[in-house]
RNA sequence: GCCGAUGUAGCUCAGCGGUAGAGCACUUCCUUGGUAAGGAAGAGGUCAUGGGUUCAAGUCCCAUCAUUGGCUCCA
């Protein structure tokens, strides 16, 4: 008999050899009947593989992360499976599970493939399906795994298995199609309910280049139709709420084939918006004792070769721009860092002095691949809500966290309400990629560490996702349709400092190097926007929408008193226009529920004689009529929370 | 940068060998209308750019540019 521990923390005793559909089984058949496979000890095992020794035991559902991603590889498999019945020949490479689905690397030879081809194997991917084969696992000899896919002649199956361990390689079947695989699997085919396969795209075998391009299908399949329908239609709900087309509906940003790809620029409606941002991180930031500064849109290459941005980005940057006499060279700056340093070299820095806080809302340009650009969220030139804190090693735990409170203060205020922190630490098998000295590294990842830790919040540790400077806290916020975004982020640099040879005199009389940290809440005032429309459907908060109102006069007879109410309300706070258009009502006040516009001031005859305003809120319909006084109390009221 | 798709009026798109189409937006006129599209008329395009095939090219082929889905990259 074995003991198993299941999650509840209750123990019971099971024969050796039994499987965790047994044990569901012996829970309850409901449960059995979703069981997709288990965790055993840590690792995710097949639900009908035999546990032999005391185990900790939790089952998996679609309910679990692990189950789904079990249940999407095993939809790879059936893909597979479905690919080779239809083009037989088609050579495999990996077919994993993502983060909502699954993709497989295939070779089709000679054979075109588009997406066209998706409904056909959509359908024999569910026709397979039904016949609920058995995900079987072999355990296989190296010598017999190389056998098998000599045979076959897949060159990519051969590839993976010259790097895998004799005695630890199995095989998985399922009906006529067997796979080199390290499971698990779910029990059969037969919980694949619902396919659809959303894409095609060109990928290297092993994301190298110089390697043979395969085609990558990706898709996702669910337990039940519905939950397929559901998807769908969230697919749909990120489409109309595209930043790319919000921002061309409402009129915030564009760009143009003339002035370059990748250098977004903002009409008024946009401007506005942004400005509002700024002004509100810039209140933030002057309360929590930041100094606003500004610096040049280009710097001499020296500044670049001192900060050693130029040896490692130089060739894959913009390049440089040159003094017609003296060919002295400037690059576009790609941060403002390096500017900030000399700023900080202005003057002999006392310890009393520190922490001295930069901030600058600071316009860089990046090269950026062509193929890599994608509307506002990935760009040629963008501004980062910048700032850089000179400190004394003692206070960078201290201002980490002084940091991670603004950061936290910006989300809350936006409505992102769902984030996660991710420290990005050095890759520990590969300290050459980085600069600067092992000793300072270890200070600055422990500082991240504790500051995050005493802020209690929730991180994920990531190894080599460090910048090659230093350690960094990025912060990833869900928006309302579930995504993962990263936005803010803040990074300790010993390096810096160093390089430029900052320094500050200590209560010892003694000269000292500072310690810099680099944060950006919004990380660029771009990305945050698009990741802002997309979160809230480009109905903003209303203390940042545009346009906060507009007023429809029902008949021209009325356009003195709207006149006259427009007056009264604008101020720098509160904006809005009159729609004097030659429409009726009720075209003025569609056009201005697609334009987003939060009220609606409808002024008629009634108006006039009762010197009111009829109140109209977007998305709620009629609020009935107030004062002009009393909607601008309203205003204000609901934009200073 | 690499692979695939796309590029027709300001916007959304139809046309796919035989002299350019629709809806919306725009202009003018009529209409002065009470909570999500009032009516009529008009204007607007070397069909991304450059080559080629053909009696004839938005329509087929090639190249370039841009957009886009991925890959790789991201200070």
């Amino acid at each position: 008999m074995i003991n198993i521990t299941l999650p509840d923390g209750s123990v019971r005793q099971y024969e050796s050899g039994t499987t965790s559909m047994q044990i569901a089984l012996s829970i309850s058949e409901g449960l059995a009947r979703n069981v997709l496979a288990a965790e055993v000890n840590g690792e995710v095992w097949d639900a009908d593989r035999a546990i032999d020794t005391d185990a900790t035991v939790s089952l998996l559902t679609w309910n679990d992360t692990k189950g789904k991603a079990t249940f999407w590889h095993s939809s790879a498999h059936l893909m597979a499976e479905a690919l080779e019945a239809l083009y037989p020949g088609t050579k495999f490479g990996i077919g994993p599970a993502i983060e909502t689905g699954f993709y497989y690397d295939v070779d089709f030879g000679d054979r075109d493939f588009s997406s066209d081809d998706f409904k056909q194997i959509e359908t024999k991917m569910l026709e397979l399906a039904k016949t609920k084969s058995r995900y079987e696992r072999i355990p296989v000899s190296k010598a017999e795994a190389e056998t098998y896919f000599t045979e076959k002649d897949d060159e990519y199956k051969l590839d993976l298995i010259k790097d895998l361990e004799d005695g630890y390689i199995t095989f998985y079947k399922q009906g006529n199609f067997t796979d080199l695989c390290r499971g698990p699997h779910i029990p059969n085919t037969g919980f694949i309910k619902a396919v659809k396969l959303t894409n095609v795209a060109g990928a290297y075998w092993r994301g190298d280049e110089s390697r043979k391009q395969l085609t990558r299908i990706y898709g996702v399949t669910f337990p039940k139709q519905s939950e397929l329908s559901e998807y769908v239609k969230m697919i749909e709900e990120a489409k109309k709420r595209d930043h790319r087309k919000l921002g061309k509906e409402l009129e915030l940003f564009t760009f143009s084939e003339k002035v370059g790809m990748g250098l977004p620029m903002w009409l008024p409606k946009g401007a506005a918006l942004r400005e509002k941002l700024s002004n509100f991180l810039q209140r933030a930031q002057l309360k929590a004792g930041y100094e606003q500064v500004i610096t040049p849109h280009i710097g001499h290459k020296n500044l670049y070769v001192t900060s050693g941005h130029y040896e490692k980005y130089g060739a894959d940057s913009f390049q440089p721009i040159k003094t017609p006499q003296e060919g002295e060279e400037f690059l576009l700056k790609p941060m403002n860092c390096p500017h900030h340093c000399e700023l900080y070299k202005f003057k002999p820095r006392s310890y009393k002095d520190l922490p001295v806080r930069f901030a600058e809302f600071g316009t860089v340009y990046r090269y950026e691949q062509s193929g890599e650009l994608h509307g506002l969220t990935r760009v040629r030139g963008f501004t980062q809500d910048d700032a850089h804190l000179f400190c004394r090693p003692d206070q960078v735990k201290d201002e980490f966290k002084k940091v991670i409170d603004l950061v936290l203060y910006v989300f809350t205020a936006l409505g992102f309400d769902d984030y996660t922190a991710q420290v990005s630490l050095r890759d520990p098998e590969n300290k050459t990629k980085y600069i600067g000295s092992d000793h300072n590294w270890q200070l600055a990842e422990a500082a991240i560490i504790e500051a995050a830790e005493e802020k209690g919040l929730k991180t994920v540790v990531e190894l080599g996702e460090a910048a090659f400077y230093g350690p960094k806290l990025d912060f990833m916020v869900k928006d309302a349709l579930g995504r993962k975004w990263q936005l803010g982020t803040i990074q300790v640099d010993y390096n810096l400092p160093e390089r430029f040879e900052l320094e500050y005199t200590g209560s010892d009389n003694a000269k000292h190097r500072p310690v810099m940290i680099h944060r950006a809440p919004f990380g660029s005032l771009e990305r945050f926007i698009a990741v802002l429309i997309e979160h809230c459907a480009g109905n903003f908060p209303l203390w940042l929408t545009p346009e906060q109102f507009i007023i429809l006069p029902i008949s021209e007879k009325y356009e003195e008193y709207a006149k006259k109410v427009l007056e009264s309300l604008n101020n720098s706070d509160i904006r809005g226009l009159i729609d004097l258009r030659d429409e009726k009502i009720g075209r003025k006040i569609r056009d201005a529920e697609m334009k987003k516009v939060p009220y609606m001031l409808i002024i008629g005859e009634k108006e006039v004689a009762d010197g009111v305003v009829s109140i109209r809120k977007h998305g709620a319909g009629d609020l009935g009529s107030m004062g002009v006084e009393e909607f601008r109390d309203k205003l204000i009221t609901e934009i200073t929370v």
